[in-house]
RNA sequence: GGUCUCGUCGUCUAGCGGUCUAGGACUCCUGGUUCUCAUCCAGGCAAUCGCGGGUUCGAAUCCCGCCGAGAUCACCA
Protein backbone atom coordinates (compact mmCIF):
# COMPACT_ATOMS: atom_id res chain seq x y z
CA UNK A 1 0.00 0.00 0.00
CA UNK A 2 1.12 3.66 -1.10
CA UNK A 3 1.90 5.80 2.29
CA UNK A 4 2.25 9.93 1.48
CA UNK A 5 2.86 11.63 4.39
CA UNK A 6 3.26 15.31 4.56
CA UNK A 7 5.10 17.89 6.76
CA UNK A 8 3.36 21.15 6.41
CA UNK A 9 4.53 24.11 8.84
CA UNK A 10 4.23 27.58 8.07
CA UNK A 11 7.92 30.12 7.78
CA UNK A 12 6.93 31.88 10.85
CA UNK A 13 9.48 31.15 12.76
CA UNK A 14 11.63 28.30 13.91
CA UNK A 15 10.45 24.52 14.57
CA UNK A 16 10.52 23.75 18.08
CA UNK A 17 10.23 20.46 20.09
CA UNK A 18 6.64 21.10 20.51
CA UNK A 19 5.74 20.80 16.89
CA UNK A 20 8.84 18.88 15.47
CA UNK A 21 6.90 15.57 16.02
CA UNK A 22 4.87 16.79 13.26
CA UNK A 23 7.88 16.19 11.26
CA UNK A 24 9.10 13.23 12.89
CA UNK A 25 6.38 10.99 12.52
CA UNK A 26 5.13 11.29 8.85
CA UNK A 27 8.94 11.14 8.25
CA UNK A 28 8.76 7.41 9.89
CA UNK A 29 5.83 6.43 8.71
CA UNK A 30 6.89 7.41 5.05
CA UNK A 31 10.45 5.75 5.43
CA UNK A 32 8.08 2.55 6.96
CA UNK A 33 6.69 1.63 3.62
CA UNK A 34 10.03 1.79 1.85
CA UNK A 35 9.83 2.10 -2.15
CA UNK A 36 6.12 2.32 -1.28
CA UNK A 37 6.80 5.74 1.00
CA UNK A 38 6.81 9.60 0.01
CA UNK A 39 7.32 12.06 2.94
CA UNK A 40 6.40 15.62 1.43
CA UNK A 41 7.70 18.83 3.12
CA UNK A 42 5.11 21.83 1.67
CA UNK A 43 5.26 25.34 3.16
CA UNK A 44 2.17 27.21 4.53
CA UNK A 45 2.57 30.20 3.43
CA UNK A 46 -0.26 31.95 2.75
CA UNK A 47 -0.76 34.52 5.83
CA UNK A 48 1.64 37.23 4.24
CA UNK A 49 1.42 38.99 7.36
CA UNK A 50 2.87 36.54 9.75
CA UNK A 51 5.96 35.20 7.01
CA UNK A 52 9.27 35.73 8.23
CA UNK A 53 12.19 35.64 6.15
CA UNK A 54 14.53 32.61 6.48
CA UNK A 55 11.90 30.97 8.34
CA UNK A 56 11.84 27.84 5.35
CA UNK A 57 15.58 28.04 5.34
CA UNK A 58 15.25 27.47 9.21
CA UNK A 59 12.85 24.67 8.65
CA UNK A 60 15.04 22.59 5.78
CA UNK A 61 17.88 23.22 8.49
CA UNK A 62 15.78 21.62 11.20
CA UNK A 63 14.85 18.49 9.58
CA UNK A 64 18.29 17.76 8.24
CA UNK A 65 19.65 18.16 10.68
CA UNK A 66 17.42 15.32 12.37
CA UNK A 67 18.33 13.34 9.19
CA UNK A 68 14.53 13.47 8.05
CA UNK A 69 14.78 14.17 4.27
CA UNK A 70 11.94 14.82 2.42
CA UNK A 71 11.25 13.34 -1.18
CA UNK A 72 9.10 16.12 -2.54
CA UNK A 73 8.88 19.52 -1.76
CA UNK A 74 11.57 22.57 -1.43
CA UNK A 75 14.78 22.04 -3.17
CA UNK A 76 13.96 18.25 -4.04
CA UNK A 77 10.78 19.11 -6.34
CA UNK A 78 8.85 16.68 -7.15
CA UNK A 79 5.49 16.03 -9.14
CA UNK A 80 3.12 18.04 -7.65
CA UNK A 81 5.37 21.27 -7.87
CA UNK A 82 4.86 23.89 -6.06
CA UNK A 83 5.25 23.37 -2.56
CA UNK A 84 4.95 26.15 -1.34
CA UNK A 85 1.38 27.36 -1.28
CA UNK A 86 1.37 31.17 -2.07
CA UNK A 87 2.21 29.59 -5.30
CA UNK A 88 -0.67 27.57 -6.04
CA UNK A 89 -3.13 29.97 -6.35
CA UNK A 90 -4.92 28.97 -9.57
CA UNK A 91 -4.99 25.24 -7.69
CA UNK A 92 -7.06 26.47 -5.01
CA UNK A 93 -9.38 28.80 -7.08
CA UNK A 94 -10.03 25.79 -9.38
CA UNK A 95 -11.05 24.15 -6.49
CA UNK A 96 -12.96 27.13 -5.02
CA UNK A 97 -15.21 27.48 -8.52
CA UNK A 98 -16.28 23.85 -8.00
CA UNK A 99 -17.72 24.67 -4.52
CA UNK A 100 -19.64 27.72 -6.10
CA UNK A 101 -20.96 25.71 -9.12
CA UNK A 102 -22.37 23.38 -6.96
CA UNK A 103 -24.12 25.60 -4.38
CA UNK A 104 -21.60 24.97 -1.58
CA UNK A 105 -19.98 28.16 -1.64
CA UNK A 106 -20.74 32.39 -1.81
CA UNK A 107 -19.07 35.28 -1.91
CA UNK A 108 -19.36 37.13 0.83
CA UNK A 109 -19.87 40.96 0.66
CA UNK A 110 -20.33 41.50 4.63
CA UNK A 111 -17.82 44.11 5.94
CA UNK A 112 -15.11 43.14 9.14
CA UNK A 113 -16.60 45.65 11.10
CA UNK A 114 -20.39 44.13 10.43
CA UNK A 115 -19.24 40.47 11.24
CA UNK A 116 -17.60 42.31 14.43
CA UNK A 117 -21.17 43.65 15.39
CA UNK A 118 -22.71 39.97 14.97
CA UNK A 119 -19.72 38.31 17.16
CA UNK A 120 -20.83 40.91 19.80
CA UNK A 121 -23.83 40.60 20.13
CA UNK A 122 -23.66 36.83 20.36
CA UNK A 123 -20.93 37.55 23.12
CA UNK A 124 -24.04 39.45 24.33
CA UNK A 125 -26.29 36.99 24.64
CA UNK A 126 -23.81 34.44 25.72
CA UNK A 127 -24.48 32.06 22.43
CA UNK A 128 -21.99 30.57 20.07
CA UNK A 129 -21.15 32.75 17.16
CA UNK A 130 -21.74 31.07 14.18
CA UNK A 131 -21.47 32.79 10.44
CA UNK A 132 -24.27 30.71 9.23
CA UNK A 133 -26.52 32.22 11.23
CA UNK A 134 -25.94 35.33 9.79
CA UNK A 135 -26.05 34.39 6.22
CA UNK A 136 -25.99 37.38 3.69
CA UNK A 137 -29.12 37.22 1.68
CA UNK A 138 -27.80 38.45 -1.52
CA UNK A 139 -24.46 37.43 -2.23
CA UNK A 140 -22.38 38.63 -5.56
CA UNK A 141 -20.32 37.08 -7.85
CA UNK A 142 -17.15 36.42 -6.65
CA UNK A 143 -14.35 37.91 -7.74
CA UNK A 144 -11.12 39.08 -6.40
CA UNK A 145 -11.43 41.40 -2.86
CA UNK A 146 -14.45 39.56 -2.03
CA UNK A 147 -13.68 36.25 0.50
CA UNK A 148 -15.48 33.28 0.11
CA UNK A 149 -17.28 31.01 1.94
CA UNK A 150 -18.16 27.79 2.60
CA UNK A 151 -21.70 27.31 3.05
CA UNK A 152 -22.08 24.63 5.58
CA UNK A 153 -24.67 21.80 5.62
CA UNK A 154 -24.97 20.82 9.49
CA UNK A 155 -24.99 17.27 10.35
CA UNK A 156 -23.65 14.77 12.88
CA UNK A 157 -20.12 13.27 11.73
CA UNK A 158 -18.19 10.14 13.01
CA UNK A 159 -15.05 9.86 12.13
CA UNK A 160 -12.03 7.44 13.04
CA UNK A 161 -8.70 8.81 13.86
CA UNK A 162 -5.50 6.27 14.07
CA UNK A 163 -4.55 7.62 17.67
CA UNK A 164 -7.91 8.85 19.49
CA UNK A 165 -10.12 5.63 18.24
CA UNK A 166 -13.51 6.59 16.91
CA UNK A 167 -14.57 10.08 17.18
CA UNK A 168 -17.87 11.83 16.84
CA UNK A 169 -19.47 15.56 17.14
CA UNK A 170 -22.32 16.67 16.41
CA UNK A 171 -23.51 19.76 14.19
CA UNK A 172 -22.90 22.59 16.74
CA UNK A 173 -19.71 23.89 15.82
CA UNK A 174 -19.81 23.37 11.45
CA UNK A 175 -20.22 26.86 10.02
CA UNK A 176 -19.60 29.19 6.75
CA UNK A 177 -15.90 28.83 7.30
CA UNK A 178 -13.91 31.36 5.24
CA UNK A 179 -12.43 29.45 2.13
CA UNK A 180 -10.39 32.48 0.10
CA UNK A 181 -9.57 35.70 2.13
CA UNK A 182 -9.98 39.07 0.85
CA UNK A 183 -6.52 39.02 -0.19
CA UNK A 184 -6.87 35.89 -2.57
CA UNK A 185 -5.14 33.45 -0.61
CA UNK A 186 -7.29 30.45 0.88
CA UNK A 187 -7.00 29.79 4.52
CA UNK A 188 -5.58 26.84 6.15
CA UNK A 189 -8.96 24.93 6.45
CA UNK A 190 -9.43 25.46 2.60
CA UNK A 191 -5.75 25.01 1.22
CA UNK A 192 -4.46 21.93 3.35
CA UNK A 193 -7.76 19.76 1.85
CA UNK A 194 -6.85 20.72 -1.71
CA UNK A 195 -3.24 20.20 -1.43
CA UNK A 196 -3.53 16.78 0.25
CA UNK A 197 -5.88 15.60 -2.50
CA UNK A 198 -3.39 16.77 -5.11
CA UNK A 199 -1.03 15.24 -3.93
CA UNK A 200 -2.25 12.31 -2.52
CA UNK A 201 -1.67 12.38 0.70
CA UNK A 202 -2.97 9.55 2.68
CA UNK A 203 -2.06 10.00 6.30
CA UNK A 204 -2.63 13.35 7.32
CA UNK A 205 -0.50 13.92 10.49
CA UNK A 206 -1.36 17.08 12.55
CA UNK A 207 -1.44 18.23 16.12
CA UNK A 208 -3.99 17.51 18.32
CA UNK A 209 -5.28 21.06 17.89
CA UNK A 210 -6.64 20.54 14.82
CA UNK A 211 -9.36 17.44 16.23
CA UNK A 212 -12.53 20.12 17.25
CA UNK A 213 -12.42 21.62 13.65
CA UNK A 214 -12.13 17.98 11.88
CA UNK A 215 -16.24 18.23 11.41
CA UNK A 216 -15.89 21.40 8.80
CA UNK A 217 -12.78 19.06 7.05
CA UNK A 218 -15.02 16.26 6.88
CA UNK A 219 -17.68 18.57 5.50
CA UNK A 220 -15.52 19.75 3.36
CA UNK A 221 -14.09 16.71 1.79
CA UNK A 222 -17.82 15.70 1.19
CA UNK A 223 -18.57 18.51 -0.49
CA UNK A 224 -15.43 18.40 -3.41
CA UNK A 225 -16.38 14.61 -3.29
CA UNK A 226 -12.79 13.54 -2.17
CA UNK A 227 -12.11 10.62 -0.03
CA UNK A 228 -10.69 11.27 3.92
CA UNK A 229 -7.48 10.46 4.20
CA UNK A 230 -6.23 8.54 7.38
CA UNK A 231 -6.46 11.23 10.45
CA UNK A 232 -3.44 11.23 13.05
CA UNK A 233 -3.99 13.30 15.48
CA UNK A 234 -0.72 13.98 17.74
CA UNK A 235 -1.57 15.08 21.15
CA UNK A 236 0.33 17.87 22.74
CA UNK A 237 3.99 18.02 24.03
CA UNK A 238 3.46 20.04 27.47
CA UNK A 239 5.49 22.63 28.89
CA UNK A 240 7.29 21.43 31.89
CA UNK A 241 5.37 23.24 34.32
CA UNK A 242 1.70 23.56 34.29
CA UNK A 243 -0.57 21.90 32.13
CA UNK A 244 -0.47 23.69 28.64
CA UNK A 245 0.67 22.87 25.23
CA UNK A 246 4.59 23.77 25.08
CA UNK A 247 5.20 26.30 22.46
CA UNK A 248 7.73 29.47 22.19
CA UNK A 249 6.01 31.65 24.97
CA UNK A 250 6.76 28.86 27.23
CA UNK A 251 10.52 29.15 26.52
CA UNK A 252 10.43 26.16 23.96
CA UNK A 253 13.60 26.59 22.63
CA UNK A 254 14.57 25.96 18.30
CA UNK A 255 15.17 22.52 17.90
CA UNK A 256 18.71 23.38 16.58
CA UNK A 257 19.22 25.76 19.59
CA UNK A 258 19.82 22.07 21.17
CA UNK A 259 22.69 21.40 18.74
CA UNK A 260 24.16 24.43 19.55
CA UNK A 261 24.29 23.61 23.11
CA UNK A 262 25.94 20.29 22.10
CA UNK A 263 23.14 17.85 21.92
CA UNK A 264 23.35 14.91 19.37
CA UNK A 265 20.69 14.98 16.49
CA UNK A 266 20.30 11.21 17.68
CA UNK A 267 19.95 11.78 20.75
CA UNK A 268 17.08 14.02 19.90
CA UNK A 269 15.13 12.07 17.47
CA UNK A 270 15.15 9.54 19.97
CA UNK A 271 14.09 11.19 22.71
CA UNK A 272 11.56 12.69 20.92
CA UNK A 273 10.42 9.91 19.40
CA UNK A 274 9.65 8.14 22.49
CA UNK A 275 7.82 11.36 23.79
CA UNK A 276 4.03 10.09 23.04
CA UNK A 277 4.80 6.41 21.22
CA UNK A 278 7.19 3.06 22.77
CA UNK A 279 7.04 -0.09 20.53
CA UNK A 280 5.66 -2.19 23.39
CA UNK A 281 9.26 -3.23 24.57
CA UNK A 282 11.36 -2.13 27.24
CA UNK A 283 14.07 -0.84 24.89
CA UNK A 284 14.89 2.45 25.63
CA UNK A 285 17.18 3.65 23.18
CA UNK A 286 16.66 3.91 19.40
CA UNK A 287 18.62 4.33 16.13
CA UNK A 288 16.83 6.30 13.42
CA UNK A 289 16.65 2.80 11.40
CA UNK A 290 14.92 0.65 14.23
CA UNK A 291 12.75 3.70 14.63
CA UNK A 292 11.52 3.12 11.23
CA UNK A 293 11.56 -0.29 11.26
CA UNK A 294 9.25 -0.43 14.99
CA UNK A 295 7.10 2.77 14.59
CA UNK A 296 3.44 2.15 14.78
CA UNK A 297 0.83 4.50 14.48
CA UNK A 298 -1.03 2.57 17.32
CA UNK A 299 1.40 2.59 19.93
CA UNK A 300 1.20 6.65 19.62
CA UNK A 301 -0.40 7.85 22.79
CA UNK A 302 -3.77 9.57 23.19
CA UNK A 303 -2.63 11.81 26.39
CA UNK A 304 -0.24 14.42 26.23
CA UNK A 305 3.23 13.97 27.15
CA UNK A 306 5.20 16.49 29.30
CA UNK A 307 8.63 17.91 28.30
CA UNK A 308 11.70 16.82 30.63
CA UNK A 309 15.17 18.12 29.50
CA UNK A 310 16.67 16.30 32.00
CA UNK A 311 15.85 12.95 30.02
CA UNK A 312 16.83 14.48 26.77
CA UNK A 313 20.78 14.83 28.71
CA UNK A 314 20.60 11.34 29.35
CA UNK A 315 19.58 10.03 26.37
CA UNK A 316 22.45 12.58 24.77
CA UNK A 317 24.13 10.88 27.41
CA UNK A 318 24.10 7.19 26.21
CA UNK A 319 23.74 8.30 22.43
CA UNK A 320 27.61 9.90 23.25
CA UNK A 321 29.20 6.79 24.53
CA UNK A 322 27.16 4.90 22.06
CA UNK A 323 28.93 6.57 19.28
CA UNK A 324 32.45 6.50 21.02
CA UNK A 325 32.09 3.02 21.54
CA UNK A 326 30.20 1.65 18.56
CA UNK A 327 31.40 3.55 15.87
CA UNK A 328 34.87 4.75 17.27
CA UNK A 329 36.73 8.00 18.64
CA UNK A 330 37.06 9.71 15.41
CA UNK A 331 33.26 9.33 14.93
CA UNK A 332 32.74 11.22 17.93
CA UNK A 333 35.79 13.25 17.29
CA UNK A 334 34.26 14.93 14.32
CA UNK A 335 30.93 16.06 16.11
CA UNK A 336 33.16 17.59 18.35
CA UNK A 337 34.45 20.88 16.43
CA UNK A 338 32.77 23.82 17.80
CA UNK A 339 32.98 22.69 21.26
CA UNK A 340 36.55 22.84 22.48
CA UNK A 341 37.68 25.45 24.50
CA UNK A 342 39.61 28.68 23.14
CA UNK A 343 42.99 27.58 24.79
CA UNK A 344 42.50 23.95 22.25
CA UNK A 345 42.59 26.24 19.10
CA UNK A 346 46.80 25.48 18.83
CA UNK A 347 46.18 21.66 19.29
CA UNK A 348 46.55 19.11 16.58
CA UNK A 349 43.52 16.89 16.38
CA UNK A 350 45.62 14.05 17.80
CA UNK A 351 45.78 15.53 21.23
CA UNK A 352 42.18 16.46 20.86
CA UNK A 353 41.21 12.85 20.38
CA UNK A 354 43.72 11.71 23.42
CA UNK A 355 41.72 14.34 25.57
CA UNK A 356 38.04 13.37 24.30
CA UNK A 357 39.18 9.24 24.57
CA UNK A 358 39.47 9.73 28.35
CA UNK A 359 36.99 12.51 29.29
CA UNK A 360 34.03 11.70 27.16
CA UNK A 361 32.09 9.56 29.57
CA UNK A 362 31.92 12.33 31.35
CA UNK A 363 29.99 14.48 28.94
CA UNK A 364 26.71 15.18 29.89
CA UNK A 365 26.60 17.22 26.13
CA UNK A 366 29.51 18.22 24.01
CA UNK A 367 29.53 21.75 24.93
CA UNK A 368 30.64 20.81 28.56
CA UNK A 369 34.30 19.86 26.25
CA UNK A 370 34.48 23.65 27.08
CA UNK A 371 34.55 24.15 30.32
CA UNK A 372 35.86 20.48 31.46
CA UNK A 373 38.68 20.36 29.60
CA UNK A 374 40.79 24.08 29.64
CA UNK A 375 43.12 22.16 31.98
CA UNK A 376 44.61 19.98 29.06
CA UNK A 377 45.46 22.81 26.93
CA UNK A 378 46.44 25.53 29.49
CA UNK A 379 48.09 25.62 32.66
CA UNK A 380 45.57 26.24 35.78
CA UNK A 381 45.54 29.39 37.51
CA UNK A 382 47.42 27.92 40.80
CA UNK A 383 44.57 28.01 43.95
CA UNK A 384 45.90 26.95 47.13
CA UNK A 385 42.72 26.85 48.70
CA UNK A 386 41.38 24.00 46.73
CA UNK A 387 44.34 21.95 48.20
CA UNK A 388 43.93 23.07 51.70
CA UNK A 389 40.13 22.65 51.85
CA UNK A 390 39.85 19.51 49.78
CA UNK A 391 38.42 16.96 52.71
CA UNK A 392 41.28 14.52 52.21
CA UNK A 393 44.27 16.88 52.18
CA UNK A 394 43.25 19.57 55.08
CA UNK A 395 44.50 17.42 57.29
CA UNK A 396 47.90 17.55 56.32
CA UNK A 397 50.47 20.17 56.90
CA UNK A 398 51.75 22.34 54.49
CA UNK A 399 55.22 20.76 54.74
CA UNK A 400 53.77 17.37 54.44
CA UNK A 401 52.40 18.19 51.41
CA UNK A 402 55.26 19.86 50.15
CA UNK A 403 57.06 17.05 51.03
CA UNK A 404 54.61 14.46 49.14
CA UNK A 405 54.65 16.92 45.72
CA UNK A 406 59.02 16.49 46.27
CA UNK A 407 58.40 12.61 46.29
CA UNK A 408 56.12 12.44 43.23
CA UNK A 409 58.46 14.93 41.03
CA UNK A 410 61.44 12.49 41.92
CA UNK A 411 59.17 9.43 41.69
CA UNK A 412 58.04 10.65 38.03
CA UNK A 413 60.87 11.99 36.79
CA UNK A 414 62.74 9.05 37.16
CA UNK A 415 59.64 7.18 35.44
CA UNK A 416 61.40 5.75 32.13
CA UNK A 417 58.05 5.08 30.04
CA UNK A 418 55.44 7.46 30.42
CA UNK A 419 52.52 4.97 29.72
CA UNK A 420 49.41 4.71 31.74
CA UNK A 421 50.17 1.53 32.85
CA UNK A 422 53.42 2.03 34.21
CA UNK A 423 52.58 5.37 35.61
CA UNK A 424 49.64 3.18 37.41
CA UNK A 425 52.92 1.30 38.69
CA UNK A 426 54.67 4.55 39.14
CA UNK A 427 51.58 5.32 41.39
CA UNK A 428 51.13 2.47 43.13
CA UNK A 429 54.57 2.22 44.27
CA UNK A 430 54.59 6.11 45.57
CA UNK A 431 51.81 4.95 47.56
CA UNK A 432 53.94 2.47 49.55
CA UNK A 433 56.94 4.91 49.61
CA UNK A 434 54.72 7.63 51.66
CA UNK A 435 52.60 5.34 53.39
CA UNK A 436 49.51 7.71 52.50
CA UNK A 437 46.28 6.64 51.43
CA UNK A 438 45.39 6.85 47.76
CA UNK A 439 42.19 9.51 48.67
CA UNK A 440 45.32 11.85 49.79
CA UNK A 441 48.06 11.52 47.58
CA UNK A 442 45.81 11.12 44.30
CA UNK A 443 43.82 14.07 45.51
CA UNK A 444 47.07 15.93 45.96
CA UNK A 445 48.13 14.97 42.57
CA UNK A 446 44.96 15.62 41.18
CA UNK A 447 44.42 18.59 42.25
CA UNK A 448 47.96 19.87 41.65
CA UNK A 449 47.48 18.83 37.64
CA UNK A 450 44.25 20.09 37.08
CA UNK A 451 42.68 23.05 39.80
CA UNK A 452 39.77 21.27 38.55
CA UNK A 453 36.66 20.42 40.50
CA UNK A 454 37.47 16.85 39.04
CA UNK A 455 39.20 14.90 36.08
CA UNK A 456 39.76 11.62 34.36
CA UNK A 457 41.63 9.05 36.49
CA UNK A 458 44.83 10.40 37.37
CA UNK A 459 47.18 8.09 35.55
CA UNK A 460 45.23 8.49 32.18
CA UNK A 461 45.53 12.64 33.07
CA UNK A 462 49.45 11.78 33.35
CA UNK A 463 49.89 10.43 30.50
CA UNK A 464 48.00 12.97 28.56
CA UNK A 465 49.48 16.17 29.60
CA UNK A 466 52.61 14.49 28.94
CA UNK A 467 56.01 14.38 31.18
CA UNK A 468 57.05 17.97 30.85
CA UNK A 469 53.38 19.44 30.83
CA UNK A 470 52.97 16.88 34.77
CA UNK A 471 56.51 17.88 36.42
CA UNK A 472 56.11 21.39 35.32
CA UNK A 473 53.06 21.47 36.70
CA UNK A 474 53.49 19.85 40.24
CA UNK A 475 57.07 22.32 40.27
CA UNK A 476 55.09 25.47 40.26
CA UNK A 477 53.00 24.38 42.97
CA UNK A 478 55.33 22.73 45.01
CA UNK A 479 57.48 25.68 44.45
CA UNK A 480 54.29 28.31 45.62
CA UNK A 481 53.77 26.35 49.02
C1' G B 1 -20.25 29.31 27.67
C1' G B 2 -20.70 25.57 23.26
C1' U B 3 -18.10 21.50 21.06
C1' C B 4 -14.26 17.93 21.37
C1' U B 5 -10.35 15.24 23.79
C1' C B 6 -7.50 13.31 27.68
C1' G B 7 -6.78 11.04 33.00
C1' U B 8 -1.35 4.29 35.48
C1' C B 9 4.86 6.08 40.22
C1' G B 10 7.17 13.49 40.48
C1' U B 11 8.14 12.70 34.79
C1' C B 12 8.08 9.37 30.06
C1' U B 13 5.62 4.90 29.73
C1' A B 14 4.15 -1.10 29.70
C1' G B 15 -0.63 -2.97 30.30
C1' C B 16 -5.97 -4.33 25.53
C1' G B 17 -10.70 -9.47 31.65
C1' G B 18 -7.01 -13.69 35.39
C1' U B 19 0.48 -14.38 34.36
C1' C B 20 -0.58 -7.11 38.23
C1' U B 21 0.85 -8.10 45.88
C1' A B 22 0.97 -3.12 38.44
C1' G B 23 6.68 -4.04 34.80
C1' G B 24 10.61 -0.75 32.49
C1' A B 25 13.13 4.17 31.90
C1' C B 26 14.38 9.25 33.85
C1' U B 27 14.98 11.81 38.53
C1' C B 28 16.26 10.98 43.72
C1' C B 29 18.66 7.85 47.71
C1' U B 30 22.29 3.80 49.36
C1' G B 31 26.45 0.61 48.37
C1' G B 32 30.52 -1.07 45.03
C1' U B 33 34.38 0.17 41.00
C1' U B 34 42.34 2.30 44.64
C1' C B 35 41.14 10.46 44.85
C1' U B 36 37.32 13.69 42.51
C1' C B 37 33.40 14.02 38.85
C1' A B 38 31.09 10.87 35.53
C1' U B 39 30.34 6.09 33.50
C1' C B 40 29.20 1.23 34.85
C1' C B 41 27.19 -2.50 38.38
C1' A B 42 23.96 -3.90 42.58
C1' G B 43 19.95 -2.34 45.57
C1' G B 44 16.10 1.14 47.34
C1' C B 45 12.01 5.04 47.60
C1' A B 46 7.90 5.94 44.45
C1' A B 47 1.27 4.69 41.25
C1' U B 48 -4.99 0.94 45.69
C1' C B 49 -4.20 2.50 38.08
C1' G B 50 -8.74 10.53 38.84
C1' C B 51 -13.40 9.42 41.96
C1' G B 52 -18.10 6.68 42.57
C1' G B 53 -21.28 3.02 40.92
C1' G B 54 -22.23 -1.27 37.86
C1' U B 55 -21.20 -5.96 34.59
C1' U B 56 -18.30 -10.43 35.87
C1' C B 57 -16.25 -16.06 39.63
C1' G B 58 -12.54 -12.13 38.60
C1' A B 59 -11.42 -5.09 36.17
C1' A B 60 -6.05 -0.66 35.54
C1' U B 61 -8.41 -3.31 31.54
C1' C B 62 -15.84 -3.44 29.66
C1' C B 63 -20.37 0.06 30.79
C1' C B 64 -22.55 4.49 33.23
C1' G B 65 -22.16 8.90 36.13
C1' C B 66 -19.15 12.50 38.30
C1' C B 67 -14.67 15.24 38.95
C1' G B 68 -10.21 17.25 37.15
C1' A B 69 -7.09 18.88 33.15
C1' G B 70 -6.49 20.44 28.16
C1' A B 71 -7.77 21.87 23.04
C1' U B 72 -10.80 24.78 20.05
C1' C B 73 -14.55 28.37 18.74
C1' A B 74 -9.93 34.18 13.28
C1' C B 75 -10.32 36.84 6.27
C1' C B 76 -3.69 32.35 11.98
C1' A B 77 -2.01 28.04 10.78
Amino acid sequence: MKIVTRFAPSPTGYIHIGNVRSAIYPYLLARQAGENGIMILRIEDTDRARHVEGATELIEDTLEWLGLNWDEGPIVGGPHRPYFQSERQEIYHRWARKLIESGRAYADPTPPEQIEAYRKECSAKKIPFLYRNFRPKDTPEWQPGIPLRFKAEPRPYTWHDEVMGDLSAGPEIQDDIILIKRDGYPTYNFAHIVDDAEMGVTHVMRGAEYLSSTPNYLALYDALGLERPKLVSLPHILAPQGNKKLGKRDGAKSVTEYRDDGILSEAMLNYLACLGWNDGTEQEIYTKDELIQRFSLDHIQSSGARYDETKLLWYNGQWLRRIYDEQGPEALYARTTRFWPESASSYDDAYKLKVLSIIYDRLKTLSDLRVMTDYFFADPVIDLDMLTNNKFLKKLSESTIEELLKQTIQKLTDLKDWQADSLQQALNELLLETGRKPAELFSLIRIALSFAPFSPALNLTLEVLGRDTSLSRLNAVARSI
